[in-house]
DNA sequence: TTAAGACATAGATGAGTGTAAATATTTAGG
DNA sequence: CCTAAATATTTACACTCATCTATGTCTTAA
């Protein structure tokens, strides 16, 4: 249970990057978000679990859709998790990564200013 | 006059993030918007010349508030400009930068799939 | 206990990135 | 013209990052 609220929270819901300067320390707890984002593999990877069925998608579903090596994928999983972007559940011989929805309406909410 | 798609608004308007997934091109065509902005820096000044009156801002009035040279400022605000984020307009011996607040919309939108 | 499969970690490497110093370009004034 | 000011470009460098190979850990099944 984390009560806690992340960097894109603090700032998501009442200042936009156009109402307000960002202070330099608002925007270095926001750039690590955008970071783990901004990567074609990792776009795919959030893509691919979020719009998965039951919102989950387990690493093996994930592998098979890259031309690349499994390590590569779980290096990119553990960015994501990282950022706080996905979260992470281990069931058997598997783990399942989740698409933490919250935390990408706040990035938009802080980007676009106008998501609900 | 540019009447092109820019890559998010080839896919903002009815695909977001968990909808579908993201093909390889489409993610490729988003992750530099992403990149642009996955910085404090640029994070910083994009949210100072959205939020400055008139909707735009100075070179001038932007290089003061970071503790950076100017060509490091100018490097930054090229990134944001070559990623289609910021507007560029000359005038005497001034350049002035304005927000795409359309381009900001539409990368809010795919990230979160509910914005207007 | 052994073996196999799913996933993560470690280490190495080549490509990319943020920054500064030096220099260039452009514009307005004298 | 010449100079000064605003901004951009070039060059260089330290650092980060995406990727692979090799290896480790954990879980299940035989």
């Amino acid at each position: 249970m984390n009560l806690e609220l992340t960097p894109v929270q603090t700032v998501a819901c009442c200042s936009p990057l156009s109402r307000e300067p960002l202070s330099a320390s608002e925007a270095e707890g926001i750039a690590p978000l955008l970071k783990a984002l901004a990567d074609p593999v990792r776009l795919r990877l959030m893509s691919l679990v979020a719009s998965h069925e039951g919102g989950e998608a387990c690493v093996c579903d994930l592998n098979g859709a890259f031309d690349l090596s499994q390590p590569t994928i779980s290096h990119h999983l553990k960015i994501l998790h990282g950022a706080g972007l996905l979260e992470r559940e281990k069931r058997g011989v598997w783990v399942y990564y989740r698409a933490r929805t919250d935390a990408l309406a706040n990035l938009a909410a802080l980007i676009g200013g106008q998501s609900r």
